[in-house]
DNA sequence: CTGAAAGCGCTAACAA
DNA sequence: TTGTTAGCGCTTTCAG
């Protein structure tokens, strides 16, 4: 049935090591012999089987990449830069969503490694990261990062002021920030910063929890308008949670951002689309994928990397939410 | 290092044989050996190597998921719902992204079944679909299916058709039809039907060809009000194109719905965000991915299917972007 | 009911 | 330079 290396070398009148030899360059092999192989090997169109390879050398081509919530358009963009790269450079992706339950990473993470992943990409909360930090493959986590692991992840530190600071300098005096899932560190990272700018500055803040969905934003945005009815500037957890902002101040009535001023955070494609649209932080996100895969690859082959915390800068984006200029 | 049957059977003062046994519950085995073993694989925390596994039984528990582009909202949420299925079913999805590129599909099919995947599913052009048809693995599409092969996709005849219906009834008179890859099956039948429709009502029409991003969608919408000032109603490939329109004719102080009406298709999430909101044609995406791993773990079972094309129904989901009631 | 042995397809010593 | 051999970890006859 499935055309095996015993079949190419039989038909190239050599043995299977030979056959090996030249689909791995590796050892010597006369120029004739080798052509002799692979007029075979093109004649009866065969393919390595991967799974015996894998099987022997204990590694493979494949690796895990474990993500919280693929329809979180934010991650899809970080999984095209993680594949692509991976992609190219002969690898494969294996993937699972966590919704950021560990019985499911754990499940993930286990069933990768006994497909001999070579290597794995993680976002997942800081709660897990234990289960990480001691597979037998390397490990590059990405946006939730952890400080015990490689990560690459943007300046929430940055990020979060940046919206605090535009907010300020264009004029709003009663700031509500929608406050992310706290065991993410990235969004952890960007509300301390935030809150610190403020209470700096000695604006009135409140916050409020919320989760990262657009169904939840309308949620909090009802409780938020209902419950400070005075706010002027909304910081939301990412832009899911602005959109969602922006969608009950509409239907409030409440102009943006002549009365009410929001900024987002992540910079997705519908922060462009929404009306008005978006001011928010951009995050390089494809990029941050495409940097994990090359981190995971150099650790792949034992290459010494520049540094173990690769922190990319995010800036901030303004469109039409805010108001410009300054004070 | 890695722990192996033979350690738990050694352990378990049994074969190799024996652990294989109560591992796949295949022959007999008295019930206290088999608590030995069960014993032995806990305390050793056995976890069996899948690829030694697949390279003996020439199947595994990985199915691959072929897909145009995950950067396109509807697919991960497509992906979502074949994921959710087939990990509670115990299997695992090697995934890659075609961009439509025949090259990258064969790429990824090849390495796929190199890796003993048990099935696909996929969602390629019709062009590509030969490829898809003589694997030594089940195959399912999914939203751009093949005729020949098994099928999971949204009724996009009765789509086209509902757009066009309430754009006409809604009173438009001069409509524009963008157009999209008409190498996709549903985006062929959905052009074709609204088409058809509307020359039966003898209604004025004129199309132009968009791809499936915002930002063609931007692009043809400068050419489209350029072109057709007098426009009054648009039927748009999908959500993000019907976006696209909506953000230029905001930029031209077109008023929606009340001079100009736009329909999209898809209902992903933003078409709820977007201002004003959309009026689309509904798909059931994530129980489209449900479906057709249902599908495809039947076939894997040797199951019998009750139809090898299992279409879904769409409805129109009224929103803001088009008058309500009727003429 | 259990163990020994062979083999899935491939690679890497080791000889020749 | 090439072939022979053994073995990666597992499953499955086949004896017993």
């Amino acid at each position: 049935m499935t055309v095996t290396i015993k079949d190419v070398a039989k038909q190239a009148g050599v043995s299977a090591a030979t056959v090996s030899r030249v689909l791995n360059n590796s050892g010597y092999v006369y120029e004739d012999t080798r052509k002799a192989v692979m007029e075979a090997i093109d004649r009866l169109q065969y393919k390595p089987n991967e799974v015996a390879r894998s099987l022997y050398k204990r590694t493979s081509k494949l690796i895990g990449l474990v993500l919280p919530d693929i329809a979180n358009p934010f991650f899809p963009a970080l999984a095209r830069g993680v594949e692509d790269k991976l992609q190219q450079q002969g690898y494969r992706v294996i993937f699972g969503n966590t919704d950021s339950d560990a019985t499911k990473e754990m499940d993930y993470i286990d069933t990768f490694l006994q497909h001999n992943v070579v290597g794995l990409i993680a976002s997942v909360d800081r709660l897990h990261h234990e289960v990480l930090s001691n597979l037998r493959v390397p490990v590059v986590t990405v946006d939730r990062t952890a400080e015990e692991l490689p990560a690459v992840y943007a300046d929430h530190k940055s990020g979060g002021r940046l919206a605090a600071e535009k907010l300020v300098t264009s004029g709003c005096k009663q700031i509500i920030v929608l406050r992310g899932p706290q065991d993410a560190k990235p969004l952890y990272d960007r509300f301390q910063s935030a809150m610190q700018y403020l209470s700096e500055k000695n604006i009135s803040v409140n916050y409020i929890d919320c989760q990262l969905s657009f169904e939840d934003g309308r949620q909090k945005a009802k409780e938020l308008f209902n419950q400070f009815p005075n706010t002027d500037g909304i910081i939301a957890c990412n832009d899911l949670v602005a959109a969602a902002m922006l969608y009950e101040a509409a239907n409030r009535k409440r102009k943006v951002p002549e009365q009410l001023q929001v900024i987002g955070y992540d910079d997705i494609t519908i922060s462009e689309i929404v009306h008005p649209s978006l001011t928010t932080i951009h995050q390089p996100t494809y990029d941050m994928g495409i940097k994990a895969a090359d981190m995971l690859i150099k650790l792949i082959n034992n290459e010494k990397l520049g540094t173990i915390h690769e922190q990319l800068p995010v800036y901030l984006k303004e469109r039409n939410s805010t108001v410009n200029g300054g004070i």
